[in-house]
DNA sequence: CAGTCGTGGCT
DNA sequence: TAGCCAAGACT
């Protein structure tokens, strides 16, 4: 059988150097014969959306504590899993993550589909997450592209049509050097490679099992690859978050609407993010605005908040919002925005107690 | 298609 | 430091 150029060295290369992650049966367990969970490769993949190894791996182990297969999760209330992702980013995937949970427990009869085109268009589930887990749960021959992927491609391929123009191109030059046997432990693989070796910037092609075949190293473009469109420029965003606190020691906070930015998240009652933020206190109270503004950067502006700070006597009403007892605040649970909001605020309200 | 959607680590 | 970047999905 004619194996496709490329995949025995690198399935060597992973075989010798796989990274030990939770979600991951190894090169050798996969070998005796060990399946993956799909719960836990679709959690993972999920988590892992643009997001990297070290951010998602406590979140992966504490979702698969409290919930260790997808009908757990599927009967979690969602605000729970909110609170738990906080801090991840991108809230648009825990939304999708509980839909998902609940298709697949109610619908599916609690089993992920094998199929990748039946993986695809689950909710949170697109082209990529689709092929990642039908090739690494049920080793199936998929083409997996991923930005890891595309970065390999661009240089074995000394591709030099910047992104996103390039992905066709690169999608073939994937889908021609993807093996039939081994698919999940080659998408892997390459996957490791990326994050390992042929880094963003100084990839290590000493110690690359692609070195030989490597076109853009071979050329010595190795580090200008892949290229890319140039971005725009990221706007500055002003408003205004008013922290309430009930003579009892109750936060006020606001469920943000599911869709949007920080949909479903728990937050601080505030003013639009804009130019010139008009005030929207909650309530009427005696508000004190902090010395220092939170600073934040999302992916397509900065935000600067300024933070109002207030005491309230019980019995008070608020025009938005809910009170949330102290004993079941989290700051854990707010996306991390709102959390840097509560940390400046805390220490204008231990002040004044 | 291009914009929206988070965050933390690294250089 | 300020920009770049990460196992993308959705509209």
């Amino acid at each position: 059988m004619c194996e496709q150029a490329g995949a025995a060295e690198i399935l060597e290369w992973y075989d010798r150097h796989a990274r030990d992650l939770p979600w991951r049966v190894g090169p050798g367990a996969r070998a005796a014969g060990v399946r993956p969970d799909p719960y836990r490769v679709w959690l993972s993949e999920v988590m892992l959306q643009q997001t990297t190894v070290a951010a998602v791996i406590g979140y992966f182990e504490r979702f698969t504590a409290l919930w260790p297969d997808v009908r757990a999760l599927a009967d979690a209330p969602e605000a729970q899993v909110m609170g738990e992702w906080a801090g991840l980013g991108y809230y648009a995937r825990a939304r999708n993550l509980v839909k998902c949970a609940r298709v697949v427990a109610h619908e599916l009869g609690g089993v992920f589909p094998q199929e990748r085109a039946a993986l695809e268009g689950l909710p949170g589930i697109g082209p990529y997450t689709g092929a990642a887990i039908a090739a690494i749960a049920f080793d199936a021959p998929e083409v997996v592209v991923d930005g890891n992927v595309e970065r390999v491609m661009a240089r074995v391929h000394d591709i030099r049509t910047p992104l996103p123009a390039a992905k066709p191109e690169i999608r073939a030059a994937a889908a021609a050097m993807t093996p039939e046997a081994r698919p999940g432990c080659y998408a892997q693989a390459v996957m490791d490679l990326g994050a390992t070796i042929c880094t963003p910037r100084t990839p290590a092609c000493g110690i690359c099992p692609w070195r030989a075949p490597c076109a853009a190293r071979a050329a010595g473009v190795q580090g200008d690859l892949p290229r890319k469109a140039a971005k725009k420029p990221r706007p500055v965003r002003h408003g205004i978050a008013y922290v309430a606190r009930r003579a009892d020691g109750a936060l006020l906070l606001e469920r943000r609407p599911d869709k949007g930015l920080l949909g479903g998240m728990l937050g601080w009652p505030g003013s639009e993010w804009n130019d010139a933020p008009e005030p929207a206190p909650p309530l009427d109270a005696d508000w004190q605005e902090l010395p220092e503004e939170a600073r934040h950067v999302f992916t397509h502006f900065e935000l600067r908040l300024k933070v109002c700070v207030a005491d309230v006597p019980e019995g008070r009403t608020a025009v938005r919002g809910e009170f949330h007892p102290a004993a079941a605040f989290r700051p854990s649970d707010l996306p991390t925005v709102m959390r840097k909001v509560f940390d400046l605020a805390r220490g204008r309200l231990e002040n004044a107690r």
